[in-house]
Parts: structure tokens; sequence; C-alpha cells
DNA sequence: ATTCTCACA
DNA sequence: TGTGAGAA
């Protein structure tokens, strides 16, 4: 069976309307973070803004900071923390499992 | 019917 | 931040 769109976190199918409605936040809240650089949804061929699955997770996130009173120039550095704090764990796991071989030759 | 941008309070 | 007008 070949992967279908449906289930790829990353394929960009919710309109605007449909996140909005389903995280319970303004049309304009959901553009602002598009102008602000935080979450930029893919765009359909006729301009319309395409959520994935995988966007509205960030978004639920962002919500949260957002209602805590932070900025949205704050939140965006934050998620860019985070993907740096991600992408280090992920090396650091890398590193370790590097050492335990070293450690544990066969 | 929906979403887009932009301007305004 | 939210609303609303006017175009697409």
């Amino acid at each position: 069976m070949p992967d279908l769109p449906f289930d790829d976190e990353h394929a960009p199918l919710y309109s605007l309307g449909q996140v909005a409605e389903m995280l319970q936040v303004q049309h304009a809240f959901l553009r602002r973070l598009d102008q602000h650089d935080v979450i930029r949804p893919s765009r359909s061929s006729g301009g319309q803004r395409r959520y994935s699955r995988h966007d509205i997770v960030i978004v639920q996130h962002v919500t949260r900071m957002a209602e805590e009173g932070m900025t949205l120039i704050a939140i965006r550095r934050i998620l860019e923390l985070e993907r740096e704090l991600a992408e280090l764990r992920r090396e650091l796991k890398e590193a370790h499992a590097r050492i335990r071989e070293l450690r544990e030759p066969r």
C-alpha cells in the first residue's frame, strides 16, 4: 500500500477556517502567526493557507504561550530554540550510541 | 460559501 | 487583538 497523504502529518490539508474552528482561535490570530514568521502554512494554488497536522500541533503550542502573555516575537524565538534543542538531543543520542559501541566491542 | 489583504479602533 | 470592508 502506498502512503496516502491521509496519514502524512506534513500533508497540507486543512483550511484556515477549519483550524480556527478546531482550535477555537480567531482567524486574524492565525494570519498574524503567518505575518510574524511563527507558523507559515503552505499555500494552495489559489493562494489559500493549507495547514498540516504538524502545523496544527504547533499552533496549539503557540496558542498556549500566547495565552500566557508571550509576544509573538518571543514565541518565534522559543520555537527556534526548541528546534535547536531537539537537534542537539538527537546528536547527543548518537554520540552516546557511539560511546557504547567503543566500550562494548563484541 | 470561504478566504485573502489591509486598515482601523 | 479583534472586526469589518471589499476583492478574489
